[in-house]
DNA sequence: CTAACTGCAAACAATTTGCAACTGG
DNA sequence: CCAGTTGCAAATTGTTTGCAGTTAG
């Protein structure tokens, strides 16, 4: 588990330079750990830092993906979301009505199947995508 | 299992025409078994029946996924594709590399933890997305 | 000082919409 | 006939690019 300061000081230390809209993405990742996309981090920034125009802000995500420090999440709505990369492996469950979002832990059953899917299909794995869609428990009554 | 016939006699039962697109885009995915996206269609289309406009296309498929005669799904590329609907229940293996797509067969231990998932998180799952990325056996050597 | 970053306008790709014209049953 | 289907052009949404100007260290 990597910390905000050891981010931050991995990225000066490769030349990188800290960036108000880079400390605040990270930061607002970290603190906010639901999967956000580039539109909502422009209105935080707008809001808590100063106006940061979008293409800054796709382009500082398309940073902090190569540079592993965030990660990529599909929906499949068409648009990319965007969670902090040292949280521990999760899905996602999604309400089809409210959006909410609730984490969900799997536990190794499933990282079973996947080696085994490896043997046997001679296919390496590198990553997933899993999602569930449906209906939280206040939105099914 | 519901076969072509099958199909268009219920649309037509229901007061759908039976176009040259619809009859196409149904025979074409019942046949090739790949995920497809639109515009592929729209050039097979064209190549083989006559040109039809893009939004025809994306308009059929809207139809026919409300139909549940076509499923939709997300490689997270941007773009949806499409596979006939009265296919057993699979996942996909996608090569990063040379983009080949294999179908996976998942034993029922997924379905037990979706079951499980459903239980614990009091969360109605109505679907999942779920898709295996990496490296195929040629392009990992 | 200078590589790293940023803003702006314009380009892009996939998809959607409004509306008038057309066609299968 | 006429609801269902289609084409066209234009709009939308999310994202990317080129380029000139700015800034962190």
């Amino acid at each position: 588990m990597i910390d905000q300061t050891t981010i931050l000081e991995k990225l000066r230390a490769e030349g990188h330079k800290i960036t108000e809209v880079r400390r605040f993405i990270i930061s607002f990742l970290s603190k906010n750990k639901k999967p956000t996309d580039a539109l909502e981090l422009q209105k935080a920034l707008t809001k808590k830092v100063r106006m940061v125009n979008k293409t800054t802000v796709y382009r500082e995500l398309e940073f902090l993906v190569e540079q592993h420090i965030i990660i990529e999440i599909n929906f499949g709505d068409g648009k990319m979301r965007y969670e902090i990369a040292n949280l521990p492996h999760h899905h996602h469950l999604i309400c089809n009505n409210c959006q909410k979002v609730e984490d969900v832990y799997i536990d190794d059953s499933f990282e079973k199947l996947e080696a085994k899917l490896k043997k046997q299909k001679s296919f390496t794995i590198l990553n997933h995508s899993l999602e569930f869609f449906g209906l939280c428990h206040s939105c099914n009554k």
